[in-house]
DNA sequence: TTTTTTACCGACCACTTGGTCGGAAAAAAA
DNA sequence: TTTTTTTCCGACCAAGTGGTCGGTAAAAAA
């Protein structure tokens, strides 16, 4: 971790400019020749680092699109106070980000998911471990806003988590296609509606 | 449409095995050598019929995915009563259907836009167009359920329609990788929740 | 300085891709 | 029956594909 500087920032070029183009155009439909080419790199640097396209993507998802969605979507929420506006300010921030991308190739996790969804058994796996401690996560903040009175008892968590992960990639899938603005204040307002059905009652 | 018979025949077979592979695969991941293999028909009967691959996709798109969708989602909702109760039968008939058929790889739609977003704008469009009329089709029934007194008359229904579409195409998603039947009834628990916001006030 | 290791080059391989084309059965028309 | 049209065959092509391998600069170790 100290002598091979050289070969470490070799391997993360690499792997930046392979998410890039994997993001734009697809994992099935980039080749590592174009990664190569737009590296100025040549096939014997690819495969002195890595053992094949899967091993390639493999490192990708756990260096690169894991820490993705950890500071998009993951961190902003850990052990904040009140759910619903933590998760609120958290999704409206990443939608606007999103929107104010000029490379926008919708949210991708979702995108890689559905990709290799039963294509790719290896791959898909380590996707669904991320969006597993996606949910976790918040799971456990809606738990807490329980005991913390902001979310009624009786809600289910579990549910609300897989409810708002649904919600959130659609939007995403839908939001490449233009039209970014309003999907985006369409979405939230109907967050803020769904919240606010789960908000606990005032005592009387 | 009486004469070339044979020559329909041909092509609809062609669209069904095409469409079963590219869903299952990815587009760019099926060649049509591979679906002409599974009909044992050759290069020459594929050219004869259509012009290329993304000529073959467009008409896969307008008679086979057009219909799909068409009977799932927006025929069984057109022009009935209470929008809740209907919307909710049918993304439930929907899920349920999904769960029970083996060979699920997600919403075709949603694959398909994720799929072809930015990488081949031709196919796209002809994509949005469905789902815009799958839009239009819930605005229109949340509109007349607020005539109907159903639907709160302060309820956005653009913004509910887009809520309804991301959260179904982001629980199609989720479902592929397994656990459809917890998801499902997580999912139409929380859709509840959501609509029982969204329904009129009882006038007191 | 010499030796060894690390990092990279690029020709090459077997194979697949979308697409072409001359021809030949099969069916329809004459 | 003969002719014409429709439908399909399959060899072929250029352009890729992921991956291998013998070799070589440059850097590190000796």
């Amino acid at each position: 971790m100290d002598k091979n500087l050289k070969r470490m920032a070799t391997m993360h070029r690499m792997q930046v400019t392979g998410l890039e183009l994997f993001y734009k155009n697809g994992y099935y439909n980039t080749s590592i020749d174009d990664i190569l080419k737009s590296l100025s790199l040549s096939k014997g640097a690819f495969y002195y680092h890595f053992q094949s396209k899967e091993d390639f993507f493999v490192s990708i998802v756990q260096n690169l699109i894991v820490r993705k969605v950890y500071s998009m979507l993951i961190e902003p929420i850990e052990g904040k106070e009140n759910p619903f506006s933590v998760i609120e300010n958290c999704f409206e921030n990443a939608l606007e980000t999103a929107e104010h991308n000029e490379m926008d190739y919708g949210f991708i996790l979702s995108n890689f998911i559905s990709e290799f969804n039963r294509r790719n058994t290896v791959i898909s796996n380590y996707l669904m471990d991320i969006y597993k401690v996606w949910e976790v996560n918040l799971v456990s903040i809606l738990q807490k806003g329980k005991s913390d009175g902001y979310v009624d008892r009786h809600v289910d968590s579990e549910g609300v988590a897989t409810y708002l992960i649904s919600s959130y990639m659609g939007v995403r899938t839908l939001m490449v296609q233009g039209n970014c603005r309003n999907l985006r204040y369409k979405y939230m307002q109907q967050l803020r509606h769904y919240f606010s059905s789960l908000a606990a009652k005032e005592i009387a």
